[in-house]
DNA sequence: TGGTTTTGTGCAAAAATTTTTCAGTAACTT
DNA sequence: AAGTTACTGAAAAATTTTTGCACAAAACCA
């Protein structure tokens, strides 16, 4: 049986007399800075049985933040993660991803069940949610407990860190336009996904700005590896083909390729393509994928300060709905420019 | 200010005097199964601060599991979470992914201070640990808190689940016999993992023990995909090529072709290929990959199933080294296969 | 069946722990 | 130099937890 940790102990520890030690924990503030951080160091280095809740900030060890998420295979929530990673480097935030997948208990009770396993913050990436979900959530879990989420919300009622997806749509547009192509074709995400929207608002808003442009075709897509084929199948029947496909999301790049390469299609040449997400298998696939790169770590980085100083200041009203874009630029790879010359050998014959 | 929440709160919560909540918390035995649950499930909901280390496991709300790695983007990780996160379903287990990768401190510091951070047990991957760091951290980790690793270990000192890496190699230059491929090769792993040696062992004992077999090439790697395309240099350069190359992991495979295709090699009519850890890009990639499938779904249950019965027998010996072989198998694609008809359209001469 | 043992509970006293009061000291102000 | 402020420890007070004991209900056993 382990013998209980008292404020006693902490005392001997410090060398400090046991009033102070309780005045420290309690935080009555008639104590000096310098015993404070003594206590509570000693305190956790022995094991003393604080509750986050009565921690004040400047003293944890580290701040422990939930990233929730459907969690589905791929490299998409591989590098949502890694960016949130990066972003804690030299901080003494500690990132855990909870998958709400398969858990049995719906994502709201998860999400207000958090605080009691010692987590300060969440980070939410749930696109399916909607407005009454959001709702919903606000109402059920406590007022002093960040959550910040990090896919676009219609009408935000909560704090929101997202890229900027509009943007996004945008530069690929641009893209295509100097490059030459005339006729354009999109395959959007859901319609019930505002991420998606905003994407395809951004390329068709440019198209209709420009003089040069014409939409030629649209697929209404769901960011799916399958949609992607789909997509495929009903872009070959079209009589006026596009020169030039954006993709909005990278699994549906990645399915459209597919087919069409099997189908004999050569890309860029015959089609250009471009994604959105900049996978690592961007660079690996063949030809590589031009694609809309998401700096993850800047997401990570800009969240993380807005959760920090959630908790410095204790405000209460995290309602604010306040959102704040991270910028988003173009990687040009060979699915949308000239072949290089060594990238033509890959197109010989295979007879030869 | 909160109220502090009391033994006093919990028994008017139950209904049970002050001293029948407090021999159920401090576990003294007399107690009637029915109130112990009832004490326990009113202290969690009404946020009394239990310490994990005095909460019988079979009153927890959840047990909280933390998968240590050192993470990197790319599908092979999201692949091992996702396995872990199947193999919860229906248990109260939740797994946390912890990245150690850009944390200040090390490792084994890291570890060591899981236990405060209310996780009950840890699953270890870090394939580039040695058996000196093992030894190290079992001493620096209280004996009861239980630690499996899954990778591999030379001289397993804890508990080990992992895939039956040897049996992986066995298979594929199994299958490429069948398929009448004579001269083999293959891009190991780094000399150091015995995971690596493992896949490389089963792969070359094989064709030892075969008459039909030769191994023609061999390439020092690590498990990269930038070594992967170094290796396709100095295949290219070999007099006697093999007919068919094993890729010791998938990164490796993708580097290899990555490289063969750009250089006009058709997959797999010059030359077959098949990797290790089936990541979902295989199915995805063109033309798609042979490889072994590593079941982490099973793997996941295998390790749970250990963990929750170290926790409830709180056997202090964890340092039993008891190995368990997770079983693997090939899944063939069209890298290793005659070209299906659809497929030869991709070869097409461009020129056409 | 009736006595005996075991188990589980609440009350109240005892023990342990935490908080508050109060007096003292040092540093700093005016 | 007197007054003020900020901290601290010892002791008292308050609170919380544990334990001894009595007793009731259930289980056990000739």
């Amino acid at each position: 049986m382990f013998q209980k940790v008292t404020m006693k102990d902490i005392a001997k520890d410090t060398g400090l007399s046991i009033s102070t030690v309780s005045r420290a924990l309690s935080q009555t503030g008639k104590i000096s800075k310098e015993n404070e951080k003594r206590v509570f160091e000693s305190a956790y280095r022995l094991n003393y049985p604080l509750t986050n809740a009565h921690t004040p900030v400047e003293h944890r060890r580290s701040i422990n933040i939930a990233l929730v998420t459907r969690h589905y295979t791929g490299e998409f929530y591989a590098s949502l993660f890694e960016g949130f990673d990066q972003s804690t480097k030299e901080k003494k935030a500690v990132i855990s991803l909870i998958s709400v997948t398969h858990s049995s208990s719906p994502v709201i009770q998860v999400l207000s069940e958090l605080k009691k396993n010692r987590y300060d913050a969440a980070v939410i990436f749930l696109p399916e949610f909607r407005a009454a979900d959001y709702l919903e959530l606000l109402q059920r879990v406590s007022s002093d407990f960040p959550i910040v989420s990090i896919a676009p919300i219609a009408s935000p009622v909560m704090d929101t860190v997202t890229f900027d997806n509009y943007r996004g749509g945008y530069l690929v547009a641009r893209h295509f336009e100097e490059l030459g192509y005339r006729d354009l074709g999109i395959i959007q995400g859901p319609v019930q996904q505002s991420e998606a929207m905003l994407r395809k608002n951004g390329f068709i808003d440019y198209i209709q700005a420009s003089e040069n442009l014409n939409l030629t075709w649209q697929f209404n897509g769901d960011f799916s590896f399958q949609k992607g084929k789909e997509a495929y199948t009903d872009f070959r029947n079209q009589n006026r083909k596009p020169d030039a496909v954006f993709c909005s999301n990278d699994s549906m790049t990645l399915g459209f390729m597919h087919s069409a390469l099997r189908d004999g299609v050569h890309i860029p040449c015959d089609v250009a393509v471009a994604g959105f997400d900049d996978l690592p298998a961007c660079t690996l696939y063949t030809p590589t994928i031009t694609s809309v790169h998401t700096p993850y770590e800047l997401l990570g980085k800009k969240t993380l300060e807005l959760i920090l100083n959630r908790l410095k200041e204790q405000t209460d009203i995290h309602h604010t709905g306040y959102t704040s874009l991270v910028p988003v630029s173009l990687n040009v790879r060979e699915s949308s420019t000239e072949l290089a010359s060594e990238f033509r050998n890959y197109y010989s014959d295979l007879t030869q």
